[in-house]
DNA sequence: TATGAATGAGATTTCATTCAT
DNA sequence: AATGAATGAAATCTCATTCAT
């Protein structure tokens, strides 16, 4: 059931977006996107049904909201990975594998249904490719910036699929589930991460 | 809406069965799961609601029976460019690199749909994880039998991970609207299959 | 779920509609008559849903044709008791009260599910209706034959309701519930046995 | 069909409630439990279906809830039958007699249809079980006050049983039916009653 | 006589959305 | 800005009944 952050009554306009932003992450992490609708999301909330729609158009409207913050806080992780001094390059694809790991797993029901979503609604699908174009830009300036070595778009998108998909697939315990051990594929992120950033190939 | 496939109106119980999930599978692939119900399922295989029950729990068992089929259909493909005679090795690759994407890009919304349920729903999950098992255990015997190189289950399952997330972006067209070319990508996974069953790491 | 007796197979009508009686009879009183449709009847007999119609219009008057089935056993039961050589009129009276209450017990869904229709259902009250009339015509002859006292017509159906409700409250465990013994509550109903076929008023 | 009661539109949601309430009590009693839907009883207090399912989990609930305002009707009026001067005890007698048989009559069609539900369903039993228990209780306190003789609770039992089947009998018109005069019967009823309270058996 | 796949009307239930307060 | 009762279209599911075999 949603638990009801405690009664807000009366604020900005941008305070209720912002409540109503953050119980909508949780929940939807905790109940599924398809399992919750816009009354449940405006309650989590503090808030009743109708003062859901004076903020967003509706139920999918409130999730690309919570994606976007979702996106930022990861990106924010990660730059705080890659800036951090590191004795070796290997301890920072290490690093940098385990922190996307953590934040696939805290939110391990928000992006399965975002895969979800993704796959099924045109709307969500632009949206969320156009955070992924950003990112590939970002990876390639990451590049300039810290020195690694030349590699195509196709390394580099090759790379993100598979750090997404094992991090998914330790989320949502599917690899246990397989007998493939964490660590193990941890192992391989690394390596893969690695290589990406050593010399040649 | 769906179009139906002439009047069946008698035959056997497991006629209307294949029927049904043969219907289905092609509406799921074009509507999408939550685009569509039972009745319209039923109706797209020339029945009335009623006989829909007769068949299946609910809409979710039909998706499921449609799934199991997809399974072996992908599988035979593969099986047929593994015994396939080839020059070589990474013409191999090359081949089933192909069959899988093939696959995937003629099932896009269905697989695109499939993960939205792995994600969201218990029952669908377990029954494709348990596919997933014995997808691993058939990649260790054909090892074996081929005389691959020892691999550790965790690098097998990075391996059908990053196939599998690479298929499914290039089918949607994800890979595309990012400016990756497809050939590219293709390459990688090229590469990736033919390190994997040749000699060392 | 309803269990079939094994095969019928061809054979006549009247075969045919007494297996149904004497399967439905069960099934009601497992089950209850608004937990069973007819295709379930026909099974529970061993018979296809369509055979169902050709012997009887609807679950109704499959319904109704075992209630006058039971409605035979239990006076033959009755009857057995009243002529059966006793040493005294209350050891009669307590016989009686034990033979009604036993098939109470042993019908209690089905009675219960009588009840229910004859509530409810206009068909099955002016059923129910003539065979309590029989009842009371039955009655009056009895009193003549053996020699009770006479009683006004209105006196014969207040016991009868009374014997009737008390037996089902005892068959539905309503009584037991309420903290009422058994034993206490037949003691009531033979004493008003008695005192009904006792001299004075 | 139902017929609205004019429009409510907006109220709390313990107004719309004692709406449902009335009107489906009205509607039981005159279409039955079974021949009614849940839609037609929001419809008949004035609301569309969605909202039947605000206040009521489904049709038994609302049944329920009418049931429960049968009964405090019915006591209050046989506790103002009770505390009403008389002249004599038979008057009191007749009285409450009077007073059950004409709820009963007012409410036949209900109380068949109650029946049924006890008869059939696990819930309903309970919650009539408990209804009755407390009229168990109650019935004894009152003999304690009234300073009634001595009874076992099994004679309270049959005393509330027979009163109940023999009104329920007259109400659903059975009585005449059977040739069997209303007043002889209320008579028996009076008769019993009177006995119950006075001094010794 | 018997079969059982197929029917489809209708009952149950949900939920995004509105709007009077 | 906030409320929450009310809406009603639409999806899910059942079951008495038919009819081709």
């Amino acid at each position: 059931m949603a638990r009801a952050t405690r009664r807000p009554r009366r604020g900005s306009a941008v305070e209720t977006r912002e409540r109503l932003v953050g119980a909508a992450a949780a929940v939807f992490n905790r109940d599924g996107y398809f399992a919750t609708d816009s009354n449940k999301l405006a309650r989590a909330a503090g808030y009743s049904p109708g003062t859901f729609y004076k903020s967003f158009a509706d139920k999918r409207a409130l999730f690309l909201a919570a994606y976007e913050r979702w996106v930022e806080d990861e990106w924010a992780d990660v730059g705080a990975a890659l800036v951090e001094p590191r004795p070796s390059q290997r301890g920072r694809s290490a690093a940098i594998a385990r922190v996307v790991l953590g934040h696939h797993k805290r939110w391990a029901v928000f992006r399965a249904n975002l895969r979800a979503l993704v796959a099924t609604d045109e709307v969500v699908r632009d949206f969320v490719w156009a955070a992924r174009a950003k990112q590939l830009e970002t990876m390639a300036e990451l590049r300039k910036r810290l020195r690694w070595p030349r590699r195509s778009r196709a390394d580099d998108w090759a790379l993100l699929l598979l750090l997404e998909r094992v991090c998914d697939s330790l989320a949502a315990g599917e690899a246990k589930a397989l007998g493939v051990s964490e660590d193990a594929l941890v192992a391989v992120l690394e390596r893969a991460l690695d290589e990406h950033v050593r010399a040649p190939r």
